[in-house]
DNA sequence: CTGAAAGCGCTAACAG
DNA sequence: CTGTTAGCGCTTTCAG
């Protein structure tokens, strides 16, 4: 910069406003500089320029799992959003871990990115994790997960109602015994779950205790918990996961034991991942439209990070959408 | 920083030292500084230090698309490890557009990050590209894709041979009409379609034109691209495809023609993507080692980042796996 | 072991 | 429309 400017023959101010376009420099300046830029390869440094306007145009975002095409998905719905605002996207992954999920977000805050989007590990929102972004002022949004104890920006899906939508589901598809692998003690989980209960109720079907098993998230978990679930006395009919790759799981459990999805046993899903359709039964699922999650999230942030007056917290639930696939069609 | 000093009454200088625990300073000073620091819950602005330092220890990675499974486990892999160096990961999504990646480049150029991992979506690598990269000194590394027109440091995975182990395993399991749904015209592409040639001459088997068909990257294609050779007067018996998500669509392709996996036609991928197993009928690939291509490449920069002096350029070639699976099992 | 001086590359605020 | 002055928060260098 320093260059240009005494290459040109003018002030090193001159080059800084005819480069960001400023209002009060003369056209014909602007486009000698430009062209001098230009020449020299000129490319400014964003950290200089951070160090005083104070914004990094850097966004963090921190996920549990980037292996999860739900969050991939997500990602790709908040770079999206984000990059045409000239941010760049700092991703995190926390491992489902809340110690690492601290750590990273302290480190994205002391980068002082602009803003950041979580979907925390941490069902019980840690003291510390909340004082350390309103410290540093850092608007946020939370999505997916919302952890309990904080008032803050939030996207997610109607969790009790993905669980009444797919319960029901099996019921109109004449399923009567009706099972549930759960995911985790997380609001996700606890959500669906109620969500489960809810429409047995409504449907007239008495709850079983032995009909709800854990499965956590992913494919090995949702198999052991439909072989727990096969190993009973009277094996259920109708089978909710918590999430895609849990019922793809589950899916190869019936398979495996010789029965058939969904002639022996009608399974459906949440979260509609890109390859639930080529699954060994192409998967019924509740669509929790990941991509426009992040976009949403995306949005909002944006919102956030462009007005300087904190805004009241705002909290955004998208309504979920039932998809019919073979694994849970009887009729 | 200041605050500290004037609370303790030392001078900045001291403070800066103690905090970043510089050889000569008393133990006691360095302890003092500590606690006052964990008191005012100081944290450096790395802003400010990137400034003065001139490293930032944010990586870049380029990515074509984090959807695909591959990509999200390269970076996985990538960061698992960068973190334990400190290093903070910058992803891109160019989402296989070259202007895309340009940009992206180049913005992560402009933000000084010490490195770059990039999985181009260029054939021939650009001159701007290159000039950018070199005349910025940023240490890069390539991965996957290695497109023509540098010698620089690469990680991938040896796609002739890969095809060649896919075909001649196809042949193993008595497929005389094998025929390949092939990728874009890249290096990867290329290559598998190269080792697929090979080993058909090595098992006396004639190449025929018409069972090459293109396919794209992705599931919808890999199925129209098996439609299309179900189609011919003598349709294949067994299909070598570019990689998994492609194979996963050809297996759609296949069924819901009324067709059988493998007993009509045996399939084969590559890529080993996490849910192969779960696939309609589980998939026979060749896997690529992902993570570990990550991880190499993160290894291979951090020695660059760490050393001043740029050294040879180094090439990493990982050996494909073949992984077995009921989707090309006839024997 | 501690500190004073200088400056990284850039911009905000104000004065010509 | 252009330039001057000051300083962002930190580190490097060198002198106490």
């Amino acid at each position: 910069m320093k260059d240009i400017a005494e290459d040109l023959g003018v002030s090193l101010m001159t080059v800084s406003k005819a480069l960001r376009s400023h209002t009060d420099i003369s056209e014909e300046t602007r486009k000698r500089v430009l062209k001098r830029a230009q020449e020299l390869d000129y490319r400014p440094n964003w950290i200089a320029r951070s160090l005083v306007t104070r914004r990094t145009y850097m966004a963090g975002l921190v996920i549990p799992d980037l292996m999860h095409s739900f969050f991939a998905e997500v990602a790709k719905g908040v770079a999206r959003r984000l990059e045409p605002h000239g941010y760049q996207i700092v991703i995190s992954n926390s491992d489902e871990n809340v110690e690492t999920e601290q750590r990273q977000i302290e480190m994205l805050a002391s980068r002082n990115i602009d803003g950041l989007i979580v979907a925390s590990a941490q069902t019980t929102w840690r003291k510390q994790t909340i004082e350390l972004l309103q410290s540093n002022k850092v608007p946020f949004v939370l999505i997916d997960r919302e952890p309990a104890g904080v008032d803050a920006n939030y996207v997610g899906v109607k969790d009790e109602e993905i669980g009444a939508m797919a319960t029901e589901h099996l019921y109109e598809q004449g399923c009567q015994r009706i099972a549930h692998i759960r995911g985790a003690e997380t609001p996700n989980g606890v959500g669906r779950l109620r969500g489960y209960k809810r429409a047995l109720a409504k449907c007239g079907l008495k709850p079983r205790a032995d009909y709800v098993v854990d499965g956590g998230r992913n494919d090995t978990e949702g198999c052991d918990g439909m072989l727990k679930l096969l190993a009973l006395a009277e094996p259920p009919d109708g089978v909710f996961c918590y999430n895609d790759p849990v019922a793809a799981g589950a899916i190869k459990g019936v398979l495996d034991s010789g029965l058939r999805v969904p002639g022996d046993v009608a399974i459906i899903g949440a979260g509609n991942v890109h390859y639930s359709d080529l699954l060994r039964v192409p998967l019924s699922t509740v669509d929790q439209s990941s991509s426009l999650i992040g976009e949403t999230a995306a949005d909002l942030l944006v919102a956030c990070m462009e007005t300087k007056t904190p805004r009241q917290p705002k909290h955004t639930l998208i309504p979920p959408r039932l998809i019919v696939r073979e694994s849970s069609r009887r009729k």
